[in-house]
DNA sequence: TTATGGATCTTCT
DNA sequence: GAAGATCCATAAA
């Protein structure tokens, strides 16, 4: 059965409080008739152009341009020369502010997610930022995608899920580490380190 | 088990 | 032309 899809007022509130209510829920992916879905375990959030490891920083760009847009819109960027990102919008429009999605815990569609991936070890299938996008087949083309509208990809509320959250610094940047934005849950399997 | 190097491309300077 | 919110295979310890 599909998880329900979750209420459109979720997105509105800041970027921190949305990536904590962010931890726990699913995100259900439609993928040539088949549904691909993960549980969010590990979240960073990225602010306003005062956070200097965010991308919303230099200012309004080309390429950031979606991160300025209303919450819930899907900002997918690309780095390091072969991977992508998946963040959602979050905060007032016009901040430039999201939540970085780091990693998943596959739920349904993993035969399709291995083969996405190419690997063969179950726990390095979603357990970084762009393993997850490569699992759930995210590209550069759902750049921009509203999460409130979409059917083919949306966060669902996951039922009685009980877990704790843990909150350090994020992950891979230098600029700005020392802020604790990074927020998973506690003891995951799937988490991109511990 | 940890360390290292290669892959590979968009954006801004 | 350089930097970047990375991952993975392979090598060393």
């Amino acid at each position: 059965m599909l998880p329900k899809k979750i209420n459109n007022s979720f997105f509105p509130c800041t970027t921190k409080e949305l990536a904590k209510k962010l931890l726990g829920k699913v995100i259900v992916r439609e993928l040539n008739g088949e549904f691909l879905i993960g549980r969010i375990v590990e979240a960073e959030a990225y602010l306003d152009k005062n956070d200097f490891a965010s991308h919303s920083a230099v200012g309004l760009t080309k390429r950031n341009e979606v991160m300025f847009g209303e919450a819930g819109l899907i900002y997918i960027y690309f780095t390091y020369g072969m991977h992508y990102c998946f963040n959602i919008v979050s905060g007032e429009k016009g901040k430039g502010s999201a939540v970085l999605i780091r990693a998943v815990e596959p739920l349904e569609g993993i035969e399709v997610m291995f083969e996405n991936r190419k690997i063969k070890n179950f726990g390095d299938l979603t357990n970084g930022p762009s393993k997850f996008c490569q699992a759930f087949k995210i590209e550069k083309s759902m750049n921009g995608i509203d999460l409130k509208k979409s059917e083919k990809i949306f966060i669902a509320d996951s039922n009685d899920y009980k877990f704790e959250i843990g909150v350090s610094r994020r992950i891979g940047i230098v600029k700005s580490s020392e802020k604790m934005l990074r927020f998973f849950i506690k003891g995951n399997k799937f988490l991109s380190r511990r």
